[in-house]
DNA sequence: CTTTAATCTAGTAAACCGATAGGGTAATAG
DNA sequence: CTATTACCCTATCGGTTTACTAGATTAAAG
């Protein structure tokens, strides 16, 4: 299950790629308007800015604002910016692979197997969805 | 990412498809060889016979032992009683749907949209792998 | 019938994580 | 200078997961 970090992050990302203008949109606007708590989406969109997907103003007249065209921000780096591993089992990511401490042979592990084909097919969609496509 | 519970529950089922007779295995032999915590993997065992994967067999020479062929066994069925939806958003699932609460507008939801894409497919491929196609 | 071996059931504790609130700091515009 | 707004740190509350403990129940074997 997505977490509602993950979900607010994407509404908010939503939220400011549909509008006009690219100018400051402050925080609460935003959770208002997505029915998020302020505290929380102030958090979420911090984080984004750091991962480079959103820029911010501070002071009078400041909020976030995007920094890249929508077309070009990937759902695949998002997601694991927001939620982690796109993979449902770390023996079984890409990014973030650990071992599994109770398997003996990962090679025949039916587990593994099965989490890798649907990680491939998960990874496949939202490597293909850019924000624009999901957004319009 | 998925539960320890479910995991245990597939390698468990994967060491009883794997098995060339039926006969009953005990719990022990079978949280020894998969290195699980034995009470905890009782519970799952349990839980999998109530679901109708598993039948057992009490007092001496008893244990647990798989019901169906595994061609039979679907590994969505499988993932919906050990883990729950397949869905990442309650709004995006057939089984278990549930409308979000912060939502002013499902057929607007960026987020929905994207998680219904990632749903169809990751169930498409749960429902194509029976018990067999990832133990063999 | 008695013993033994196993499943079944209930309760609970520890650990972890998600979500949120509070309060203070820093930068910016007017 | 003052108001506004993002930034950052800390703490808490509640739920879920994982795991363990202790006993009850059932069935087979001798």
């Amino acid at each position: 299950m997505l977490s509602k970090k993950t979900k607010y992050g994407i509404k908010a990302l939503t939220f400011l790629a549909r509008r006009e203008d690219q100018t400051p949109v402050q925080i609460a606007e935003i959770a208002k308007s997505e029915n998020i708590s302020i505290k929380f989406l102030e958090s979420i969109l911090l984080l984004l800015r750091h991962s480079g997907f959103l820029g911010a103003k501070k002071g009078k007249g400041g909020g976030y604002y995007l920094i890249k065209d929508p077309k070009e921000i990937n759902m695949a780096k998002v997601y694991r910016i927001l939620e982690g591993p796109i993979a449902l089992l770390p023996c079984a990511s890409h990014n973030f692979y650990e071992p599994c401490d109770d398997c003996t042979d990962e090679a025949t592990c039916a587990v593994r197997k099965l989490m890798m084909e649907v990680r491939d097919n998960t990874l496949r969609i939202l490597e293909n969805n850019s924000l624009a496509d999901i957004a319009f």
